[in-house]
This record gives structure tokens, C-alpha cells and sequence, in this order.
DNA sequence: AATCGCGCCTGACGGC
DNA sequence: TGCCGTCAGGCGCGAT
């Protein structure tokens, strides 16, 4: 459940497991995820420490210890789940870590591309993390930087607006969505917007972002208290994932097409 | 320097 | 029923 909104419902999400005191036990049932898991460092650092902060850079959740920072990325199919006490584990429940109070943090990913590493003390000059874009929901991303940025770059918009070393957290779904927000067109090469496209696509993009982690809030109720499934904020995707539908404003049929080897969709009309 | 395409994995789904 | 191809929200890496 990758994207900036769901990862950012699910650090509100978890913000309780300070509250539970030490980290008793960790579990590794599997720790072959995108890079092995380091089990030595994270048993060593981790035990019997409580977890100090939760925070988020892009799509990565970093969780502070006073022995140093590990991170965490769910890849394209993990989530968590934060149990109150033992419940059987799934085939995919890869990590458990249990805390004083029995309460547990499950890390579950079938498809494994995930990441759990040990950062140290200095987690933001981690190779993953020291040359990552701005937040999209900062001050930092406004139309001047998207258009400096983008000058010598031909890309489709819509890679452009993918790729982490720009702007963080914005995935496949929400850059198809931002991009109908903005009535631009995903094919447009990054370097033809002019300042006012960039301005509306900067806040198209907050929008759309803000609004996906407010219906976050629906889903983090089920994710505390049932079985952790990931939000999927589908009823108010407007293009994504509605291939030959109707266009929400002006009817024409949305487009689906490849960019990136990734699904991208549009409105023809709408989007220039 | 910028961009492309591959590969890592499992599972769901549709067609035959 | 089973088999097979396709697709899936990410991202680093090597090749061009």
C-alpha cells in the first residue's frame, strides 16, 4: 500500500506503539525482502528499547530509537498490522516485533518488495534517503522548483512527476489523478509546462494527496482494530483504474495507456 | 546527464 | 478443473 497517503495513515496509525514501552521481542519469520533483512543489527539495536518517534520521508517510515533510526518501505503490496495480542500468523506476516505491553507490529508483504534496514544515527544521509526530492506537502514544492526542475527534462509529466529525486510519494495512482485535477496531459514532455501549469499542478497534486490521506482517516479506524487491510481509496479515483468509463466531467470515454511500463489514465479531451 | 527496460516476488483474474 | 498469460500501488541498477 505504497504511495505518500496510505504510508502517511499508516505512521498516524501506528503513533500508539509509543505508548507500549520496550520492544521485547522481534520475530524475523522470513528476511529475504528487496535487500536481506539485517537480523543481527536490528536484534542488537532494537531489543528491549522503546520506540522514540515515527516519522516519514517519501514513502519510507522511520522509526527512532535512542540506539539509532531502522527503516521501513512496504514496496507495492506490504502494509502493517498492530495487534492488541497474538493472533496466528499469515503466510506473509514476515516481521514481529512485540512490545511490553503484548501489544505486537506485524510487517506483511507477499510480494516482498519491501525493505527493513538498520540506518544508524545519521538516518538521512542513507544512500535511499539523502538524495530524495521535497515533500509534495511542503512550501518547498511550489511552481518556481517544479519548473526549474523540469527545464531539461523530456520525460512524460507524468514519470517526471514519479520520480522521488523531484518530489517524494507521489506513485502510479495519484500521478494519473493529479494530472486530471490539472487538466494536463500525461504524455506532455516535463519541459513544455510553463509556470502556470506548474502552479496548478503543484495544487492539484497537495490536493489530491491531502484529501486521499483525509479518507485515510476512514481506513485507519479498520486498520487499528481489524485486520489491517490497505485502504484503497477507489470510490474517489476519478481516472485510475477506469479504463473505457465515462470522464467524470465532460463524459468522453478515459484513455489507459503505457508509459513507463506503467498503466496511465486520462481524459483525451480534458487534458492538454 | 537523462532515460529505458529489467528484475525482484506472489497472487488474482480472465480466457481457453 | 487446471493451465497460462497478464496485470498489480515501487524502485535500484546496468545499459544506452
Amino acid at each position: 500500500m505504497p504511495e505518500l497517503p496510505e504510508v502517511e495513515v499508516t505512521r498516524r496509525g501506528l503513533l500508539p506503539l509509543l505508548k507500549h514501552g520496550n520492544i521485547v521481542d522481534i520475530q524475523i519469520r522470513q528476511s529475504k525482502l528487496r535487500w536481506p533483512i539485517p537480523v543481527q543489527q536490528i536484534q542488537h539495536h532494537l531489543k528491549n528499547q522503546p520506540i522514540q518517534a515515527i516519522t516519514r520521508r517519501g514513502k519510507y517510515l522511520l522509526f527512532a530509537c535512542k540506539t539509532g533510526t531502522f527503516l521501513m518501505h512496504l514496496g507495492m503490496s506490504g502494509h502493517l498490522k498492530y495487534l492488541s495480542a497474538y493472533q496466528p500468523f499469515d503466510k506473509h506476516d514476515h516481521v514481529e516485533f512485540s512490545f511490553q505491553t503484548g501489544a505486537r507490529l506485524r510487517y506483511y508483504d507477499p510480494r516482498r518488495f519491501g525493505a527493513l534496514l538498520w540506518l544508524g544515527d545519521h538516518p538521512l544521509q542513507h544512500p535511499l534517503l539523502c538524495s530524495l526530492g521535497c515533500e509534495p506537502l511542503t512550501r518547498a514544492f511550489n511552481a518556481d522548483y517544479l519548473l526549474t526542475q523540469s527545464r531539461n527534462s523530456k520525460q512524460p509529466i507524468k514519470s517526471f512527476l514519479m520520480q522521488q529525486q523531484v518530489v517524494v510519494g507521489i506513485g502510479n495512482i495519484y500521478a494519473s489523478e493529479a494530472l486530471f485535477h490539472a487538466h494536463i496531459n500525461p504524455l506532455r514532455p516535463a519541459n513544455t509546462l510553463d509556470l502556470g501549469e506548474c502552479a496548478t499542478l503543484v495544487k492539484s497534486s497537495k490536493a489530491i494527496l491531502k484529501k486521499a490521506i483525509r479518507q485515510g482517516g476512514t481506513t485507519l479506524r479498520d486498520f487499528a482494530h481489524t485486520d489491517g487491510k490497505p485502504g484503497y481509496f477507489s470510490h474517489s479515483l476519478q481516472v485510475y483504474g477506469r479504463e473505457s468509463e465515462p470522464c467524470p466531467v465532460c463524459a468522453s470515454p478515459i484513455q489507459r495507456i503505457t508509459l513507463g511500463q506503467r498503466s496511465t489514465y486520462f481524459c483525451g479531451k480534458c487534458q492538454h
